[in-house]
DNA sequence: TGAATAGTGTCTTTCAGACATTATTAC
DNA sequence: GTAATAATGTCTGAAAGACACTATTCA
């Protein structure tokens, strides 16, 4: 490394992962215990540092992240924003590069003391900046929720579209025209139904179940006038 | 700074900023002359290192590096994302915070031997993951510019409905209906028109300048269903 | 007066939401 | 059959686009 370049080229870096997922219709965020300082003992959105030397990028960072400090595997993560300045960390001048993470509530480790789903809006007071991280991922899964296919990813790996809009109308809010929805959710060419599948166990029509298309497995749908 | 940290904390940081401007309805990218290594000589999108002692944000590390780099002041600039990886620098494993910036042709500096103003679609080879950043830039400004006053940001502080028109569908590539324009820019209130001020020349009638208004200088509109 | 573009009124088409109807299950 | 929800057909109102017409300037 030539001399010049390190008066300012190394700052601290970190991924934070915001996990969301729905608990009974509502946006929930896995919190992790810190094991060191800063803050240690106190409840923090999963984050680490980058390993230079076996990520392949931030985003598998992020997935190494989730993997060691919270048990996950296989989340859908997309970058969310970077977080950056003098502030935000006692240490100094620090960078944080956050990713948000969706993930179905059967796909959580469950008895992890280290671990706990809070609903967003019971969430306390956060270390670090993390309460503006995580506003900011609200932000962009409900701003996404109005026109992308992003809300499956809280979704097992089959579904009926009534739960599907169920995720929906949670996320967003609001209740949504079953019509519409259908007719959305046809046109993005999103789902295709298990052959054969439905599911029963009510006193009324069973609905047929369905996946999503493995094209869109990582790639969002999007819709071209909402919703 | 504690020991155990040093492994993995610090890594090359620096942002990189995609200034796109609009040159008879084509949008251009402004490149500068590498002064240095790595690359020394090449043309690539304005860079630099974070200054952790006088930089409040890497936003505004941004906005320095125009300033300084390219003699800018004032342009739009939006978080773009994060470039990450061990291959894109060749001197190791870095982190790169990209910014998006939007500035009207009349405020570029000129005769500046160091800068080029170059079409998206001339644009050849580029340095580091310029390209991919590029493109990244490219992809955001067509988007948002789909449902939102983003391109009000390529007119100067006056300009009318006919020319504002006109800068959406260079951005979109596709002609808009004039009434329906209208209309949107009437209900996103982003506008108010300059008392008085028409703006004439041609054998024609003259058409209404209009400004933004103040409470759109930073913040973007936003049209419910797009255009 | 004619050519050119600005700006607006209005009709048509398209799309989203409301409502109603049929389908299929458990009891 | 009755109750319950799934799934779909159809009508209605709102919004977007097409088109035409008026307004204002210069030559």
């Amino acid at each position: 490394m030539i001399q010049t370049e390190d008066k300012h080229a190394h700052v601290l870096v970190s991924v934070d992962v915001v996990v969301l997922t729905l608990v009974e219709r509502e946006l929930n965020v896995v919190l992790v215990q810190r094991a060191r300082a800063p803050f240690a003992g106190v409840w923090a959105l999963p984050g680490g540092y980058i390993h230079a030397d076996e990520d392949a990028d931030a985003k598998a960072s992020a997935a190494r992240v989730l993997r060691t400090k919270a048990g996950m595997e296989g989340a859908y993560l997309e970058q969310l924003a970077t977080f950056t300045g003098p502030a935000r960390d006692p240490r100094g001048w620090s960078v944080a590069i956050a990713y948000c993470a969706l993930i179905p509530l059967e796909s959580l480790p469950t008895q992890r003391a280290d671990l706990k789903v809070v609903p967003v809006h019971a969430v306390g007071q956060l270390p670090f900046d993390h309460a503006q991280i995580l506003q900011a991922a609200l932000a962009r899964v409900r701003s996404k929720s109005q026109y992308s296919s992003l809300p499956v990813h809280f979704c097992g790996d089959a579904f009926t579209l009534p739960q599907l809009q169920q995720v929906y109308e949670s996320i967003l809010g609001e209740s949504l025209n079953k019509v519409s929805f259908r007719r959305k959710m046809d046109e993005m060419q999103l789902l295709e139904p298990v052959p054969g599948a439905l599911q029963g166990g009510g006193a009324h029509r069973p609905a047929q179940l369905y996946r999503v298309r493995p094209a869109f497995r990582q790639e969002l749908a999007l819709s071209t006038r909402g919703l």
